[in-house]
DNA sequence: AACGCTATTGAGACCGGTCTCTTTCTAAAT
DNA sequence: ATTTAGAAAGAGACCGGTCTCAATAGCGTT
């Protein structure tokens, strides 16, 4: 009589058992494919739940089994493509895993992190991927860890924090392009990058506090330093936040007496932007500027001229942290691990070649 | 003394409250905060709370209530800007409106998309926000509106599905472009889709089942009758789902006797392809071949020459979507909406003039 | 002093699953 | 035929919250 009219609620396992006639135990046992069940029952069990369209609460099954199937993923914004393409990474891994990912934007602000990490876990999820916002503040994450649910940081690692950890190999990254540049006879080379400080201004390495970008400035300035230039912190500009404020910082610097002759960019979006502006007041690349950026975003090999990247390893990035995060989760408690991924000079046409270099070495 | 130590497992309200000297109801009073408690034994609570490190468990609470605080997303494929500038959108007003974004990429598969529906409502999450592979295969959307939870429909609408759709202009975008092609002089103009048909031909728009994409193609096509063209059907290409098939597409219309004089590319990604390969077989942009592009990507505007596209209120789709469907799960019950967003054609320069147009008007 | 009203608290059912413990039943082993 | 292992099914506790309902307490009123 009612066997082909949903009920109005949604039916649950009591109903089932009911409409089969078996107890609500023997019901879970079909349902929740555990236990051991005749197959005449599983037959009827399963023809009840098909007639009341029977559909799991799977908050109800995670409630008792301690486990939501979900990982929370933080990044700092879904629209910036480096970390679009490492979410990918990231929900392939977790698709195949049988876990489903909750995403978190954190605007890079280490407060709505916090916020987003605490609503993560009271959600209950299985496991935690991060990027977190401040290498400094990480009380938060400490707290993530200690609840014991495991816990990847991608991209920015945080030394102190016993956990694991999976960036690129930005150190490393940022000398060689910084050599390279040097070799070019580039002798003032200007970094530019979205982190900021309190005052706009850059001193010292450890005002940087997004982990990655610290390594490049650490990697840029020894090296610029080996090579004997001096002032160096004052070519590293921090804040470019927003277009506006990226373009202040590039007009100032063009403008300035001692104008640089290349720009390193610390992302793909702050390229663009240097870009647009110097084909804006027909600041020829590699002619008048070189330059540099990290992430090989799609459109860089197609700008008359291409530009010279650093190509990251992005989606591998967010697979591995996926993948590390899985094994975690599964149970493996090995001590923390930090996997560094490899990164790779794209040479194109946006650095000027030595001959074509308007400074003669040693000069300054 | 067990005070400074949190317990092995995470404290729950009946710990709290026998810390705290009080019943287990009147401790969920205060730290859920609805009821009526008194001063002091509020204060009691907290302290006892503090003192355990009491972590509300969000599952728990979900079902009683019956409300995750969680909203389902599922696009093709986060990694495209399109869905990422989109996914922000819905990410910012979710987050606002106090709601967390479970994500899934369904890579335009409605199999795919199909389980992940089936998992979110699994997983209970209090509305959902889709953009459907195939608009002909909606059952499984219909059996998510039919649960109760309300669903809105994210830049593929299903007319014969009663549910709450916004999208952009589509087939007036494409109209308004068709036109400026033809007024150009342009007689044979490609269109260029990531759309697929079962022996990847063209024949008719009812062939093509992601909504936003049949409109725009309905749009090409009727402008394109209207100017007089003849086989129209046959400059439509479909399938360009990966770089390699969108570059083989690409050269057999290039090598075909009667060789386009431009093409629209259906997305940025299409476009950024067909200008790669361009650029790779000196095909000079617009000389050659005129450009245009749906989705007005941050990189149009930086190549030589800047390409033509025409502009979607992305980030606004997503927004959009995310408002409406907030409304509806706050109870508003009116009938099913349907919200057009306009477009915008941004004139560059991936379009020839109509004095270096190569073919005079109305030869063919 | 008796009464009524409201603020505060406690007891316990409930949400929809999982899972342990028992009991019953079947069939193989001695 | 008797013992016994194991399969199949049921009863009911439990997860960690919410929420209803009843009991108690405190206060002003007449």
């Amino acid at each position: 009589m009612d066997k082909n009219a949903p009920p109005n609620s949604a039916s649950t396992v009591a109903d089932v058992a009911r409409e089969a006639g078996v107890s609500k135990a023997t019901a879970a046992r079909v349902l929740g494919g555990y236990g051991t069940v005749s197959e005449k029952v599983r037959v009827a069990v399963m023809a009840a739940a098909e007639a009341l369209d029977y559909r799991p609460n799977e908050l109800a099954r995670s409630m008792t089994t301690g486990r939501s199937g979900t990982i929370g993923v933080i990044v700092g914004d879904i629209e910036n493509p480096f970390f679009s393409l490492a979410v990918r990474g990231i929900t392939d891994v977790a698709r195949q895993a049988g876990f489903t990912v909750v995403l978190v934007n954190s605007s890079e602000d280490a407060r709505n992190e916090e916020a987003a990490l605490r609503t993560l876990l009271a959600k209950r999820v299985d496991g935690l991927i991060v990027s977190p916002a401040k290498e400094s503040e990480t009380d938060h994450l400490r707290d993530a860890a200690r609840s014991g649910r495991p816990l990847v940081l991608l991209d920015r690692g945080s030394e102190t924090l016993g956990v694991d950890t999976v960036v690129a190999n930005d150190r490393h990254a940022a000398e060689s392009i910084t050599r390279k540049l040097i070799a070019r006879g580039h002798r003032h080379i200007a970094y530019l990058t979205a982190c900021d400080t309190p005052d706009h201004h850059f001193r010292t390495p450890a005002d940087i506090h997004t982990g990655s970008v610290r390594r490049r400035i650490e990697g840029f300035f020894s090296t610029c330093q080996e090579a004997g230039m001096t002032d160096v912190e004052h070519n590293i500009h921090v804040g470019a936040v927003t277009p506006e404020r990226t373009r202040a910082i590039i007009m100032a610097m063009i403008e300035a007496p001692l104008r640089p002759t290349a720009i390193i960019a610390s992302d793909s979006v702050i390229a663009l932007e240097v870009f647009k502006l110097c084909r804006e007041f027909a600041i020829r690349i590699p002619d008048d500027l070189s330059l540099v950026s990290f992430h090989d975003a799609d459109w860089t090999s197609v700008t008359t001229p291409p530009v010279t990247v650093i190509r990251q390893p992005v989606y591998q990035l967010g697979e591995t942290a996926a993948r590390l995060l899985v094994r975690r989760m599964k149970g493996d408690v090995g001590p923390p691990t930090r996997t560094v991924l490899e990164t790779e000079l794209v040479e194109r046409a946006s650095v000027s070649m030595p001959d074509q270099s308007s400074e003669p070495p040693h000069r300054g």
